[in-house]
DNA sequence: CGCAAGTTTGACGTACATCAAGTAGTGTGG
DNA sequence: CCACACTACTTGATGTACGTCAAACTTGCG
């Protein structure tokens, strides 16, 4: 089982990829992935690693040589323009796959949006498994079809939602990843939240604080923020109501 | 063999879904998708659909029961919003597979852009196909991440692109897809890659005569564009260059 | 030919970005 | 425990890219 895939290139510490799972823990629990039953032949493939914040996870441009599922923290895939403007394409919690986007090279970076710890199943290893394992295969597929609907609604977002509606769709969009409790730990800072929904920190942060005066919501230090009124945000994203 | 699936919703002429394919067509010729050898096992399950423009292949909410493939014409993915804002997700051209998104109920519409014809495949079978034929897994997994990925390039463009960056990745895409010749015969109107791109129907007339005055393209009757200076439109749509 | 649909061009408005201060939070060392 | 610094977030003033409204022009089909 290998060990030292990857090095922080970010942090100066040097505890990164240290651990090596003996029966890696397979499922997290209740979250968005479907079909999560019968993966029974990922037990004993995966290796464990851990990173520091803002660690990349893998670059835009490796060879996408594993899949990767989340244990702890956060992750986002991004990509950064020539001139630094950065679009995040999604935010992976514990419990989500990521890294099968499978293209022989990654097209986004990998990062750690908090401490994150993190299982690796080499790719050859998950491919010749689904040879024999219509499990494994099924779940491949409902992995990437998920992931594919999420892009989707993602695309429809950014094209033609105002930041109002962004934002109530990303509010929205939380509570249901995370178990659907009104009350919202976002691991994230604004400025991701801002490459996410296509805006400046500035007009998030704009916006958070009309949600706050309207009631829609309330906020205790920056990263939890409780939702109070599901239904007026739901109304705003479809864009039922206006701003 | 199935006949009749589909009947035009929008125009009052009647000659839709009239002919069943005997062998139908599997290869259009070198297209967008990979790993098109060894779909001999689709042989003889499609069946062959006529659309007029306009016409819904399928619609948002209906059980995702077929694959599709484009014969002849080109077909549009879109969501609406209730206020009559709309997103198109992609088109495709002759030789393109859609209609996989596959959570069993279809998250988009699919119409015609102009007159096509159409081959669809029934989903069940093409599962079943797919538990015995590696061929046509790795195609369907093939055909997921090619879409993945370019739904996510989408997604950056969207995002953080300006006007004239979406416009120059347009065409240099357009490129691509028509076998690369400079020559490009877009079927869709202004409108819709202006709801392609997130933009304005003006907002793309303009850039596309901006683009005429700098003479990176010339245009011969509104669909036929001719990239002349493909460098620059590179150069615009990776942000090398500004406005 | 003649109309209707599609496209281009112009004048003007606005939602969001940018620039620029402030004001929390968070961690570190005394 | 507090002082300090640092980073993150908020708020305000101003600018601008793109949207909106409106009118001409072009294209293609009956």
């Amino acid at each position: 089982m290998s060990v030292m895939l990857q090095a922080s290139p970010l942090s100066g510490t040097k505890q990164n990829a240290q651990t090596v799972a003996f029966w890696p823990m397979i499922d997290g629990g209740t979250h968005r992935q479907t079909g999560e039953s019968a993966l029974a032949p990922l037990q004993g493939i995966g290796a464990t690693l851990r990173f520091k914040r803002n660690a990349a996870v893998f670059s835009e441009g490796d060879p996408s040589s594993h899949v990767y599922k989340v244990v702890s923290g956060a992750v986002r895939t991004c990509r950064v323009l020539m001139d630094g403007r950065r679009q995040i394409a999604d935010f992976f919690l514990p419990g989500d796959f990521f890294g099968l986007d499978w293209q022989s090279e990654h097209a986004f970076t990998a990062e750690a949006v908090s401490d994150a710890v993190i299982i690796s199943y080499p790719r050859a290893q998950i491919e010749t498994l689904g040879d024999t394992e219509p499990g494994i295969r099924k779940l491949l597929m409902a992995l990437l079809c998920k992931g594919l609907s999420e892009t989707q609604d993602h695309l429809v977002m950014l094209g033609r939602q105002t930041a109002q509606e962004r934002l109530a769709w990303f509010l929205l969009t939380a509570m249901k990843r995370t178990s659907s409790s009104a009350k919202l730990d976002l691991p994230m800072s604004r400025l991701d939240i801002a490459d996410y929904l296509g805006l400046t920190i500035e007009t998030v942060s704009r916006g958070i604080s009309e949600f706050k005066r309207r009631r829609y919501i309330t906020v205790a230090g920056a990263h939890e923020i409780t939702v109070r009124n599901a239904d007026m945000l739901q109304a705003l994203a479809s864009g039922e109501i206006e701003a």
